[in-house]
DNA sequence: CTGTTAGCGCCTTCAG
DNA sequence: CTGAAGGCGCTAACAG
């Protein structure tokens, strides 16, 4: 079975191959009858153009990358889905490349995206990475990158993230209000933004009100939650004076839930718990858990939109077109059953 | 700023640009002197070979397609998190497309990278998917496919899937073993193989015990979960002898829980539940919610393995590799509080 | 061991 | 309106 190009085509119509290739493009110069006939036969055999020989000849893959730690956290499955949303809109696609929150492998991806496999990335750092030499690399490079939710302040482009700040400062009144005394942070890694802007919120807001900063428990991985789980026990055998905490990664606001329970701390009443999560299903958590949700599916989206509309102008993208979107601190009613 | 290609390269070390190309590839004929000479300067330059000319030249893309429903659902993403694993491994890069259970973005998606983008695809195929030409259409282009979770029976090829029709008997049974009499069994669309193979399981095992089947409800869509709460509140209220349901889908497990507490059934006194489900956090609902759970990650990477191999050997894909791991029954205690 | 040549499939000047 | 020719960057056969 031979193949299916515009050689092909040509062939069968007794075309030129550029006439073909200027028919499927619609092309102002070329009949409509013939345009007709074209399309006609590329339709009857399924011709579908080369993706690559085009890629190479007009170097430009129509493809982007999405460079995140993990898929497995809700924020980024959503983000994803917005992604893919916008792509498949401009007639993009998406390559999807993990990093594990490994410094190591996210030097290792962008390294290999120069190959020109695509023509932008999206981003959210790994928490591991301080060194940014691979990311700086990429604007000689000329291929733009757009950052959403864990951004790299020394880099100037657009980011998409959230009102991290004003969110750590939220949850923090939102605890005070509620009447706690002692309110615990729980962050992973203390070198990435969110994680720095939330934290700043938490203690601004402590500040706020009079108090001292409190415990603010920086757990050191992010891949290994059994560990996580011990020190957040440890932190609140030693410290039985908690009674608020403010879990700043959705993982971490699940965990909190499941420590106190196991060690019978009940919720609310002794102690109260705000995250950040966009899991669904802690709706259903009973207790409730009251949750800082972020708007991850139109993150994903306008980030990709940035993106896409600079690629298709080719334009660049300047620090200006960053957005911040608003989270939402959404507090549970507890379900009376009956 | 010059290009860094193969041929800049050349010039630089006045070599030719077959040397330097079977440098970088340590060709064995090439002396040992020349390939430090080349691999330095390409370490120097940054070089980074372009990954569209050499598939075109290669007609190998050295990437995998992956065609899933959403990647919002918990299981997919634990999923896609096995397949890049496995893709990484082998050097092949991932891209991914939602179809989000349409089949009509199925059939498109499908057509669209016969154009050579991708060496293989995952499939699973979306709920509406009853017409299969498209995906025959792969076999002639050769592009070989793998199934898994959702497959497709009439396609000869290897499918990984978990003990579906096992499950669902061993859910039934779980539930009338509880004391249930009245076993509601919820699913969406009839035309999955899961579905039906689920399905079966549950009448089955009714059967087993001497039970007619009972009230069987089929959700038609699968995106509006509004929708589908809606009809299940119809189905209790019009049945309150319903004390058991087997939920086969991930969503509907939350819905089923969720419902049930809105009608002040208590759970697990009047209505018992078992679903399929892979969030995590649903350990954390109180009451508990015994689930079945599927493992996600090995699904996706046993996938992609078997894909990998058949591109790497050149060798056709055989129903006979077909992969059935199992789920687990996991059954939660209630966290007694205090 | 190295160089020359041809061509993957497509797009895009330049001619007519 | 259509055709001929060149080249994107890389690889593989064939020389030497």
């Amino acid at each position: 079975m031979k193949p299916v190009n515009l050689k092909r085509l040509a062939e069968e119509l007794n075309l030129s191959i550029a006439t073909v290739s200027r028919a499927l493009q619609d092309s102002h110069e070329v009949s409509a009858a013939t345009k007709e006939r074209v399309r006609a036969l590329a339709a009857a055999l399924h011709y579908e153009p080369n993706a690559y020989a085009s890629s190479l000849r007009r170097n430009q893959s129509k493809t982007i990358g999405v460079v995140i730690p993990k898929v497995t956290n809700h924020f980024f499955s959503l983000a994803i889905n917005g992604i893919e949303e916008a792509a498949r809109q401009s007639n993009y696609h998406v390559l999807i490349y993990l990093t594990h929150d490994d410094h190591a492998r996210e030097v290792a991806i962008i390294q290999h995206l120069k190959g020109g496999r695509v023509d932008g990335i999206l981003l959210s750092v790994a928490s591991g990475t301080e060194d940014i030499a691979h990311i700086q690399s990429l604007a000689p490079a000329n291929i733009p990158v757009v950052f959403f939710d864990r951004v790299c302040a020394e880099i100037a482009t657009a980011n998409v993230t959230t009102n991290d700040y004003e969110s750590g400062y939220q949850a923090t009144e939102h605890l005070l209000a509620a009447g706690c005394h002692h309110i615990a942070h729980l962050l992973i890694s203390n070198n990435l933004s969110i994680g720095r802007n939330r934290q700043q919120g938490y203690l601004d807001a402590l500040q706020a009100h009079g108090l001292p900063p409190d415990a603010d428990l920086v757990l050191p991985d992010t891949t290994n939650r059994a560990h996580n789980e011990e020190l957040l026990r440890e932190l609140l055998q030693r410290r039985p004076d908690i009674d608020g905490i403010f879990a700043s990664v959705e993982h971490l606001a699940v965990s909190a839930y499941h420590v106190c329970r196991e060690l019978g701390r009940r919720i609310p009443e002794d102690v109260k718990i705000v995250g950040f999560s966009n899991l669904e299903s802690v709706s259903l958590f009973d207790p409730p858990l009251t949750t800082i949700t972020q708007p991850a599916h139109d993150i994903g989206r306008e980030a990709a939109r940035i993106l896409l509309r600079a690629l298709e102008k080719k334009r660049p993208i300047l620090p200006s077109q960053s957005v911040v979107l608003n989270s939402e601190l959404v507090q549970r009613r507890s379900s009376e059953q009956g």
